[in-house]
DNA sequence: TAATAAAATGAATGATTTTGAATAATTTTA
DNA sequence: TAAAATTATTCAAAATCATTCATTTTATTA
């Protein structure tokens, strides 16, 4: 057998399983053990993998950094709940708008076993995205630094091509009569846009963005499901006064 | 047996089974060892396919393509080199188009001080370029998990609009004849746009890639300047024959 | 057609690379 | 800590490769 078929195979199992033992590929390949030790160190050694005790595993990408997000942990255990509620009303090969933020971020996990595919506006979402491997179109647009979002005109003439099932939304504020709000009205534009071209909108809004209220108003409260893990009886209840408002809590 | 009639044979047999042992072709050819290893020799001069000890293997090995993680680490040296030469080039206020790949990233650096306009499809990219507060255009599209790039029609689509005045690209492949060649044709359909929409177009190659091709055809080499820190005098001969290609070597 | 040049072939040689086994060194496990 | 497993190192045998040269085949020209 060739030295480059032999490498190949390696490569292909590890692709496969992520990691290998050294007498698996022994056994398999009919070579001995000093062949395949050597072929280890060549392939290391050309970064295709890496060598650990007994075997060999796939070099793991840690592709994008994480840059400065996901640093504001207060209140990551609501916005996982938050996030799972969300995700239950996801069906299989859904087509998903997945808006730049926190709480939507934590979507992401439950997304890989829905074989969706993801249009989305978050740079922070992206090195998630791509571990998991999840089908994602990325929003063309200008890079907005403060929030790590693509937004811009531009970003909107490049959503307006689609359409998607669902789409997922955080926000800043809602209230019952100001609706839902977010301070920046470029991303107030490409929520808008969103809601737009979607069959059904939810929106993520853990309890302190409600009877909240900021800059840009982006549709009324009756556009879309809110899901919240707020217990707040009253402020739920003056939003409900409009019938056509859906409410979903988690407890 | 005819010569041609044995190197078909052997592309053939190589394009269903990837690989061929010497012996092997020898068996069935009824051809001595001499000829054989003769026209592998030739074949691959052809750059038809890559002799390897023992036989020969396809061109495009698929299993061993690296993703960027890979490649990463592998000769940055020489890769800064080429991407502070390349940025010289580079006047204020410019708009580019900064190609996806280890190469070009290495030239992030030294934007911020001209003030310039990036567009990427480079997700990698993106960590430094937000760190640096450069201008940037995402350019939209579906993402290519092996190079974490964004590519597909949609990219295509969403780059037309826009004008560049200089254009950086990476190739994988660089060819007197065969011209600037990349494995992947959806990236190639990329990088020849970016080509059409700027007014100069530079392409970064370090010494590996000279004399090198790859599955699909970008552009001429007379196409762009080639910034290259190779000093395989020969190679930038037989490029520089034609009178209209022009090479900007490092030393 | 014969004479000649050019190209292709096969065999032989020595150089290089790859391989497997043996053993010493190291790491992991109990 | 000792035993077991894994790794690194070394070396000789085997396989493969590059080079050379004589021979055959093919093409060219007189």
């Amino acid at each position: 057998m060739l030295t480059t078929e032999r490498h190949e195979f390696i490569i292909s199992i590890l692709k496969k399983q992520g990691t290998v033992k050294l007498q698996e590929l022994v056994d398999q390949l009919h070579a001995s053990e000093s062949t395949i030790r050597r072929d280890l160190v060549q392939l290391e050694e050309m970064k295709l993998l890496k060598r650990v005790h007994g075997g060999a595993s796939l070099l793991q990408r840690k592709g994008l950094e994480p840059t400065t997000m996901e640093k504001q942990n207060k209140a990551t255990a609501e916005k996982q709940l938050i996030a799972k509620r969300a995700s239950a009303f996801i069906e299989k090969n859904d087509c998903i708008y997945l808006d730049a933020g926190t709480t939507t971020a934590e979507m992401i996990p439950y997304l890989k076993e829905k074989n969706v595919t993801v249009m989305t506006n978050g740079l922070m979402h992206i090195p998630k995205l791509i571990e998991l491997e999840i089908k994602t179109v990325l929003v063309g647009g200008t890079i907005k630094f403060s929030t790590n979002a693509v937004i811009g005109s531009n970003a909107g003439q490049f959503l307006n091509e689609y359409r998607f099932d669902k789409c997922f939304l955080g926000m800043n504020g809602i209230h019952h009569e100001m609706g839902f709000t977010t301070p920046d009205p470029e991303e107030a534009l490409l929520k808008k846009l969103a809601i737009n071209l979607s069959n059904e909108t939810y929106v993520l809004c853990d309890s302190s963005k409600l009877n909240e209220a900021t800059f840009t108003k982006v549709a009324d409260v009756s556009d879309a499901i809110i899901i919240t893990d707020s217990n707040d009886r009253e402020a739920i209840a003056q939003l409900q006064k409009n019938p056509k408002v859906k409410v979903v809590t988690i407890s």
